[in-house]
DNA sequence: GGTGCCGGGTT
DNA sequence: AACCCGGCACC
C-alpha cells in the first residue's frame, strides 16, 4: 500500500506530471521559442512525405540521405540501419566512403545542416532530420487524443511498481530499440514509454539510462534483481543520471567464509537461502525473510562508515547485518525465555529466534552486543565476547553501530546473557526455542541486592520526590550504585 | 514486613 | 521513553 501511495509522488508519473513534460504537454506545446501556433514543423508539412519521426523511421537500404561529412553536407545511400544502436551505415556517393552515423545526424532532405551539433529545437527552415526527438506538435488532433490516452495508460502502468519494470527488463534491448525507433506511436510493448523520448530536449523528466541498464544487466546475467537499481532510478527523479551510475549497489553475503557478491537483493537472498539456509519447506513457510540477516548492502564509491565483519572486505556503508535473536530483548526473552508465558506471545522476534540460532553462522568467536532494556539499568551497551576470540562476526542491533568493548563487570543479569550464549553454543545441536529453553533457575540470577543505601533509605518515603527516577519507578537504583 | 527491583503494562 | 505497579526475592 505504501508503494502505491508514495509512488504516485515519486514515480516517473509524478515527476512527469509535476514537470514540463514534452510527452504530455507536447500536443499543447505553448510555442515559446518554438513555432508559433498554426505554423508547425518544417515547410514540408507536419505529415508530409518526408516527415520522419522516430517510430516511423526506418531507413531502407538504398535510401538517399544526407549527412554532415567534413563540415559539409554529403549525400549518401543507406546501407544498413541498425535499430538497436540507432546507427545508420551510409555510403557516401560523392566521396566513395562508408560512414557510420547516428540516426539523429542523418537527413533525408538536401539542405544545409545546422551549425550547432544538436540544437534543442528545430527551426522551420531546417532540414528534416531523422531525429530521435518526438515531433508531437505536428500530430493531428485525433492522434494527439489517442496518444494522450495511451500515454496515460502507459504512465499508469509505469507508476504501478518498479517490479513491472524489472519484470520487463528482458525487453531492455528490444525496448531500447523500440524507443529509439519510434516514440510517435506506442508499441504493444507498452511500458517503454514516452518518457525516454524527451532526451533531445533535455527535459527534467527522468529518462532511464537504458544503455547503462543494459550493460549492467549484461554484466550480471545471473541476477534477476534489477529491481533495486530500477527502483533507484525510478524513485530518484531529482538525482542526475550520473548518480545512478556512480553509486553501484551490490549485496554481499555475510555468511562466514562466503562473501559472495551479488548485485541484487533477490540474488543474494536466493544465494543465502539455497546455499546456507537450505531449502526446507519450513524455511520457506515460516522464515522466508531470514536471508535478510545474512547479507549486507554495499554502496560502492562511498566512504565507509561501518566496518564489516572481519574477513569481509570493507567497502560497505549501509550494513544490514542484523541479529534478530534475543539480544534485541536481552533482559527479558534473552534471559528468561523459559519464564511462564514467554513462549506464549508469538511476536516476530521469538518466531525467528529459534531458527536463527539454529542456522546462524556458527562462527567460533562472537561479539554480542547487549543492550539494557532501560537506560538506567546498565551504563551502556555491552559487548559480551564469548571465547574463543577468533571473532569473525559482529551481531548488533540494527540501529547501533558496533562499540567494541571488553566484557566489563556488569550486572549479573547482563552476564547471564553471555552465559546463555555459551550454553547455547556449547551444545549447538540444541535449537533455542521457548519450549526448549533451559530452566529458569539456570539463567535468572536475580540481581544481588545492593548493599549501598538506596534512595528510599536515604531520603525516606516522605521525600519520595528526591529519589532517583529509578527508585521512584521501583527500578534498580540509579543514584547509589553498588 | 520492609526493601530492592524485575517484568510488564500504560500513556 | 517515561511512568507506574504487581509481584517476587532477599533481609
Amino acid at each position: 500500500m505504501l508503494p502505491k501511495t508514495r509512488l504516485g509522488k515519486r514515480s516517473p508519473l509524478g515527476a512527469l506530471m509535476g514537470t514540463s513534460c514534452p510527452t504530455m504537454e507536447g500536443p499543447l506545446e505553448t510555442g515559446g521559442h518554438r513555432d508559433p501556433p498554426g505554423i508547425v514543423g518544417n515547410p514540408m508539412g507536419p505529415l508530409g512525405p518526408q516527415h520522419l519521426n522516430r517510430f516511423g523511421n526506418k531507413l531502407h537500404p538504398g535510401q538517399k540521405v544526407y549527412v554532415l561529412c567534413g563540415g559539409r553536407e554529403s549525400m549518401g545511400v543507406v546501407e544498413q540501419h541498425n535499430h538497436v544502436d540507432n546507427e545508420v551505415s551510409i555510403r557516401l556517393q560523392a566521396l566513395g566512403q562508408h560512414v557510420l552515423r547516428k540516426l539523429e545526424d542523418v537527413w533525408t532532405s538536401p539542405t544545409t545542416p545546422p551549425p550547432a551539433a544538436h540544437p534543442p529545437t528545430q527551426d522551420p527552415g531546417r532540414p528534416q532530420r531523422v531525429s530521435s526527438c518526438i515531433d508531437v506538435p505536428r500530430r493531428s488532433p485525433e492522434s494527439v487524443d489517442m496518444d494522450e490516452m495511451m500515454a496515460a495508460l502507459v504512465l499508469t502502468s509505469l507508476s504501478c511498481s518498479p517490479q513491472v519494470q524489472s519484470s520487463s527488463k528482458t525487453d531492455a534491448v528490444s525496448g531500447c530499440a523500440v524507443m529509439e525507433s519510434g516514440c510517435g506511436e506506442l508499441s504493444d510493448s507498452g511500458s517503454s514509454g514516452y518518457w525516454s523520448c524527451d532526451r533531445g530536449y533535455g527535459s527534467p523528466a527522468p529518462s532511464p539510462p537504458i544503455p547503462e541498464t543494459d550493460s549492467h544487466s549484461l554484466a550480471t546475467p545471473s541476477d534477476e534483481g534489477l529491481d533495486m537499481e530500477l527502483e533507484q532510478v525510478l524513485f530518484d527523479e531529482q538525482a542526475p543520471r550520473k548518480r545512478w551510475n556512480s553509486v553501484k549497489v551490490s549485496y554481499r553475503c555475510l555468511w562466514p567464509n562466503c562473501g559472495k557478491m551479488l548485485t541484487s537483493v533477490v540474488g543474494i537472498k536466493r544465494h543465502i537461502r539455497t546455499l546456507h539456509l537450505g531449502q526446507s519447506s519450513e524455511h520457506e513457510r515460516c522464515f522466508r525473510s531470514e536471508e535478510d540477516f545474512y547479507y549486507t548492502k554495499i554502496h560502492q564509491r562511498e566512504p565507509q562508515t561501518l566496518t564489516p565483519p572481519p574477513g569481509v572486505p570493507a567497502s560497505s556503508t549501509t550494513v544490514s547485518w542484523i541479529a534478530c535473536t534475543s539480544p534485541t530483548r536481552p533482559s527479558s526473552s534473552g534471559v528468561e525465555s523459559g519464564a511462564p508465558g514467554a513462549g506464549a506471545d508469538g511476536d516476530s522476534v521469538k518466531e525467528v529466534s529459534p531458527q536463527l540460532s539454529k542456522s546462524a553462522p556458527s562462527t567460533p568467536g562472537f561479539i554480542w552486543q547487549v543492550r539494557s532494556e532501560h537506560s538506567y539499568q546498565a551504563p551502556a551497551p555491552v559487548h559480551l565476547v564469548a571465547p574463543p576470540l577468533s571473532a569473525s562476526c559482529c551481531w548488533t542491533t540494527p540501529s547501533s553501530a558496533p562499540h567494541p568493548r571488553h566484557c566489563a563487570p556488569v550486572r549479573v543479569r547482563s552476564v547471564s546473557v553471555g552465559e546463555q550464549w555459551l550454553q547455547q553454543h556449547s551444545a549447538p545441536s540444541r535449537p533455542q526455542s521457548a519450549s526448549t529453553s533451559p530452566p529458569r533457575t539456570l539463567w535468572t540470577t536475580r540481581r544481588v541486592r545492593g548493599e549501598a543505601k538506596k534512595c528510599r533509605k536515604v531520603y525516606g518515603i516522605e521525600h519520595r520526590d528526591q529519589w532517583c527516577t529509578a527508585c521512584r519507578w521501583k527500578k534498580a537504583c540509579q543514584r547509589f550504585l553498588d
